[in-house]
DNA sequence: CGCGATTTGTGCACGCCTTCACAAGCGCCT
DNA sequence: AGGCGCTTGTGAAGGCGTGCACAAATCGCG
């Protein structure tokens, strides 16, 4: 190991490091920061400077460095960034050299191909359990897992120490399923259910909503046609039809 | 007064909305609160508070009433927000009421979940196409639909005017099946697959990477254990009431 | 008809994030 | 050894978003 000191290195010594609390922005891009750095790794390339890494990242390399200089001085002036110092820092910073363990419920259709997708075990994460409320389903074997009934999570979840389950059930019963994860002790959730969670306030919520994402891109579009439609000049089309009328026209 | 100045366009003369210019936290926000909406009005719910929808969407209430604001005046003080006109209002904002196409290349894994997933024809669009590469999977009939080998994209895009691509192939793929997409006149891309995606200007693109979700919580879960290994760092202590805490949305 | 209760719409201040611009530091070449 | 070019790290400024607090507006009721 190098002699550099730095508040917070992975093999610091003598206690537990000082937690450098990250602007929530920038610990959003780390991920993608370490997965353009892997991609760099496997090319060969031992140092990159910000303006490559940002362009891989795709983002501003003022912003890139900023985000790096939270962690530490990791890099070297005329020279560029250690890219598999990098990517050690950033894998200690996401806890992601503990190769966490993932609980899945709801093995439906999203469910299903979740359970059997490919990038969670290669970044970091062991999916070591199944869970459904569907007898029908409960017994199968997916990848190598055997679907388990919901009832088993509190048992299983100590066993395996999950801290991370994922909710891919139907709306209806996701505050349901996630009543029972932070009974059995799960502290952060990734849902792809639509709807709002409440949860303690120690557990950390993520939501995935497909459609959300969707329509935000319908928003785009329908900005993008009524710009395009009569540059300059009043839409021919885009009239919102639904307005009751006594408010359709402007009264001046 | 029946005649109430219309505010989409303050200021506006003709009658006719430009497209009102919203900041993108609030477009962000739209689809929440639409789903709140809707789930309102199958409780029979005629009026909203401003509070109560800020409930239902897991938001602030001077936040909701801010976004709102932006559309325009559509609520009555003293009373609240009329949901159906609101839902009209919203759904017309985000362009969901013509139903939009959607495309959907790469019929993996993820892909194949996708295609069947009923949360987006519930939710104003219809999945019209799904393409593939792969010559085994070519012709498969999935959900009613048959794949179709990605060489006819631009041509069925244009019969049924698709403006929306969604990318599910691996990464590896992924930069050339949106190169197709721009060529076939797509307009809005959704991306599963990790990566960056390098696209014109004028083309919208959204990234969805269920890896990094798992990492950004896996970041919050190791400082949570730093902090508790701590002796001074504040305990986790039990806050047994469920606040509809901020839920971090995956987004930009 | 007027008053009080209720709720919207918004001005304002604050904090976070982004971006620019540049000094400081490092290695290489002569 | 010294200078030169390259790159990091950061101070400062500006923009965006959030949340508070309150005036304006509307309804119901006596």
């Amino acid at each position: 190991m190098s002699q550099q000191r730095h508040g917070s290195t992975p093999g610091e010594a003598g206690g537990v490091p000082a937690f450098p609390d990250l602007p929530e922005a920038t610990i959003a891009r780390l991920p993608e920061y370490l997965r353009a750095l892997h991609h760099l790794a496997e090319t060969g390339a031992e140092t990159v400077s910000s303006e490559g890494l940002a362009a891989a990242a795709g983002v501003n390399s003022a912003k890139l460095r900023k985000d790096l200089s939270h962690l530490g001085s990791y890099g070297t002036r005329g020279v560029g960034y250690d890219v598999s110092l990098l990517v050690a820092q950033i894998e200690y910073i996401l806890g992601l050299d503990e190769n966490r363990a993932v609980c899945l419920v709801g093995v439906g259709n999203l469910g299903h191909a979740l359970a059997g997708y490919a990038g969670f075990a290669s970044r970091g994460f062991r999916v070591v359990a199944l869970f459904d409320t569907d007898p029908r389903k409960v017994g199968e074997q997916i990848n190598g897992l055997t679907v388990r009934h919901i009832d088993d999570l509190e048992r299983i979840a100590a066993e395996e120490s999950i801290a991370i389950g994922v909710i891919a059930t139907p709306p209806g019963t996701a505050q349901t399923v996630a009543d029972a994860l932070v009974a059995a002790g799960v502290t952060s959730i990734l849902n792809f259910a639509p709807g709002v969670l409440s949860v303690p306030s120690n557990v950390d919520v993520r939501k995935v909503d497909l459609a959300i994402e969707l329509q935000i891109l319908s928003f785009h579009e329908h900005r993008k046609a009524s710009l395009t439609a009569l540059p300059g000049g009043r839409s021919a089309a885009a009239s919102p039809d639904k307005l009751p009328d006594n408010q359709k026209a402007v009264g001046s």
